[in-house]
DNA sequence: AAAAAAATACCCACTTTTGGGTATTTTTTT
DNA sequence: AAAAAAATACCCAAAAGTGGGTATTTTTTT
């Protein structure tokens, strides 16, 4: 019998979610809580398997609980619920070592699914969460991959990443600093960056350091 | 009938992939090639629905495989096999939009599944495939704590990284542009770092950007 | 041989960063 | 309550980068 917490700050949700799991013979709900505070306080004597916590709260949010519960050294498994399918949001969550995360619009069968996975110690991310977080990792490869910078160029950026100035790399190349400052600012244009920050980015994401 | 070619640069593993396969009644061998060049010539004619690829190949890797058939404008699934479970290959494998990928040691249930998956056009990466990916997320998320550097301190290396100048980190944080100056000062300190290449360099490595 | 692309070099003016400080207030920890 | 850490703010001067140009030579492509 799986024992479940849920933390919501909507009674309703809380209400639905517990019905939605009561149907499952192998799960039972076992307390709920509005906040993250009386969370806290509740899980002290109830010891649930599965913490269904909701991110979204006011006063004190679902990650804080997380981490004051990690603090603790409490083992609860806590599977997340999320309205917003952010990716940022995502890798918080995966660093933290949440053993789940659904969004809110999962279907009761999903539910149950994670619920079960994250009780046998398996990690229940749901396909729009990994997707989202898919896409991140993609896109940030993807804009990068156009652009056709010259030998020179290429040559001139690695310095710039390795932490030359333009002097240093003048001398370096045995060339002018107004050569190395036009091929620079041509980088920049070209790129569409706006400063050295960008010309580092552009190299550390094309594999140029 | 879903129809299967095979690349891999080992005739005994192509055995054994299409002997698997072949257990399925819903599957059928199609065809196989030993290297990149081969199997892109292979594919012209046969057009299988799914391509079991392997990506450590001499002379023309699976990667290569996987960017010439894009740009062919091929519309067969991709699943990747790969002997190695490296995150930096997965992100690779991501941005090329390849539909699945699982460790060459997975089992022949796995396999199965996995070729369904892709076929029905779903996405599918093997367990270990995605836990390593997560992992890496993670790590370089916890590397930031080993380097000391305050709240402070992280989020204004997160704006410079963002191509923000000193003024407009300011401005954006409602602190004055001195404070912002001596944050990024200690931080060049701390860091053992030179100039803003630096910084940036550090917040990539780390994963705040 | 002509055209296009790449590499070279310079000008001016302005902004930003770097490097050396000092010092107070607020927050967190002991 | 005291101590330590973090965040705040300022001064000065030099070095480096940004943004707008123009222009010649060398290399590559057509």
């Amino acid at each position: 019998m799986i024992r479940v917490f849920i933390v919501d700050d909507h009674q309703v949700v809380i209400d639905g979610l517990s019905s939605i799991i009561s149907e499952d013979d192998n799960i039972k709900f076992c307390g709920s809580a509005q906040n993250g505070k009386e969370a806290l306080q509740q899980l002290e004597s109830e010891s649930p398997d599965v913490l269904l916590l909701d991110i979204n709260m006011p006063e004190m949010d679902g990650i804080q609980v997380v981490k004051a519960l990690r603090k603790k050294g409490d083992k609860v498994r806590v599977l997340v619920l999320t309205m917003h399918n952010n990716p940022q949001f995502t890798k918080e969550l995966i660093q933290l070592d949440v053993e789940g995360c659904i969004l809110k619009n999962a279907g009761r069968k999903e539910l149950i699914h994670a619920i079960n996975e994250v009780n046998s110690g398996e990690r229940y991310y749901g396909k729009d969460v990994t997707d989202s977080l898919f896409t991140s990792v993609k896109k940030t490869r993807e804009a990068v991959a156009e652009v056709q910078l010259t030998k020179r160029e290429v040559q001139i950026i690695k310095l710039i990443a390795s932490e030359f100035t333009t002097n240093e790399i003048a001398t370096e190349l045995a060339i002018s600093t107004h050569t190395v400052d036009t091929h620079r600012k041509n980088i920049v244009s070209k790129l569409g960056i706006k400063n050295t920050a960008g010309l580092v980015k552009f190299a550390i994401e094309k594999g140029l350091v």
